[in-house]
DNA sequence: CGCCTCCTTGATCTTTCTCAAATCGAGTGG
DNA sequence: CCACTCGATTTGAGAAAGATCAAGGAGGCG
């Protein structure tokens, strides 16, 4: 269970937690490729535990533009602040199909109610996705392009790595141009662009759907890209 | 205390957690403007609770660039995040003299255990708090600048007229045009552009440290701003 | 085969940045 | 009261990053 083994790294969990957190992922379900899960403006939603698949999370304006605010992996929660602020503030859509956990508000607040160690781990989790939302808005913000994107593809890696999904070779990636467009805020065919000129530095390649980095110093160099905000030595609660 | 109205906007607190909030209030402790408070990197850093005046939370890039991710106002936390992560993944600045009540780990994570009520009501702040750092990003990657400027600066009047700082008719803001440029991914001689623009239009006024709504309606429809995200019809728990 | 999605590349245009310089007001010392 | 400084604002001119428009190409699939 890729959640588990997310929240552990923060909170030694006891068996009681663990029995508590494993009666969450009764209701499991599946949704295929391009069908939203949650639409922006629904309320009382559902959260969700993404157990296979890649989704992502996004929000559209009025002319039609669309921002990618993150894209969730394994392990991670789908609309959990949804729940929280009882209305959905952003739409969801399954990058591939996936298979989920249905979790409801109650279901979650019972649990916290339970084991507060548990709230307390969740509440790590949701800050360790902000963290990674603030440095997609600084990358957004005050990166250039080719930076931009270096960066992003060297966090999605790091991600993918802590459940098992990437090696430091590069790893397996379902996004399109399209996608990585709307989600830094560029045009898709400056994406296009600066895939070749990462690929024809010699900083990395991206290509039929899988990411290889071809020089990994040089790369982390070129993106600035700093791991401490996705690192922890341990659990911070024994 | 903002941050009680705050939270009680959610769950309706009872004595007891009333009194355990109270008692997180005990180190007050003044800041002056300019001097960080929380450098990017330290570990272990207390939580503050905001009692008055402005900060900033940043981030600094290598090349010196720095992007503002938020801005703090009464009521808002400093520094949650860091205290959770263990490490400090941003820098915290105030922009004005500032009051706040210092929060050590230990004291949050016992209040939690104490009353789980508090945790979930701390994690709804949190998801708030994301929920605006989302609407950001969404500015940033896909709003072009003066509708950037206009969203920002309703947003922020909306915040402020939450803990009665702000009215229908406009607020006082002491941001300067350099803080907003860092703020919104622009320089601060676009900034100027923007404002001179917006002024010339006849949505909005921000001179000698006020904003003023020149023309609310349209302003709202021209930044496209949608305060659903910030809503909150009445608390989710009882 | 024909259609569809995604990727690729060229040409041109727009937004925003950078550099430079003038202005303005609040303090400060003489 | 005046000269001086300092931070913030304002405006202009030219440059650059990235957007938009347009058109092909390559692979998958009914």
């Amino acid at each position: 269970m890729p959640l588990a083994r997310k929240l552990g790294a923060f909170v030694a969990l006891s068996a009681v937690e663990l029995a508590v957190l494993d009666a969450l992922h009764k209701r499991r379900r599946t949704f295929v490729a391009g069908r939203d899960l949650v639409h922006q403006g629904q309320s009382d939603q559902a959260a969700y535990i993404l157990a296979s698949g890649w989704a992502c999370s996004y929000k559209i304006l009025r002319d039609g533009e669309r921002q990618i605010v993150d894209f969730q992996i394994p392990g991670d929660f789908l609309g959990l602040r949804s729940v929280l602020l009882h209305t959905a503030d952003h739409s969801i859509e399954p990058i591939t199909d996936i298979e989920v956990c249905e979790v409801h508000a109650s279901d979650l607040l019972g649990a916290f109610t339970r084991t507060p160690r548990l709230a307390t781990a969740v509440l790590w989790a949701a800050s360790r996705d902000e963290a990674m939302v603030v440095e997609h808005l600084v990358g957004i913000g005050r990166r250039h392009a080719a930076e931009r994107m270096a960066h992003f593809l060297l966090e999605l890696g790091s991600r993918l790595s802590l459940v098992g999904l990437a090696t430091k070779a590069g790893y397996a990636c379902p996004l399109t141009q399209y996608l990585l467009a709307d989600a830094l805020g560029l045009s898709a065919v400056h994406v296009n662009r600066v895939l070749r000129q990462l690929r024809e530095t010699g900083l990395l390649t991206f290509r039929d759907g899988y990411v290889t980095y071809d020089d990994y110093d040089r790369l982390l160099d070129f993106a600035g890209f700093d791991p401490v905000y996705l690192d922890h030595t341990g659990p911070l609660l024994r």
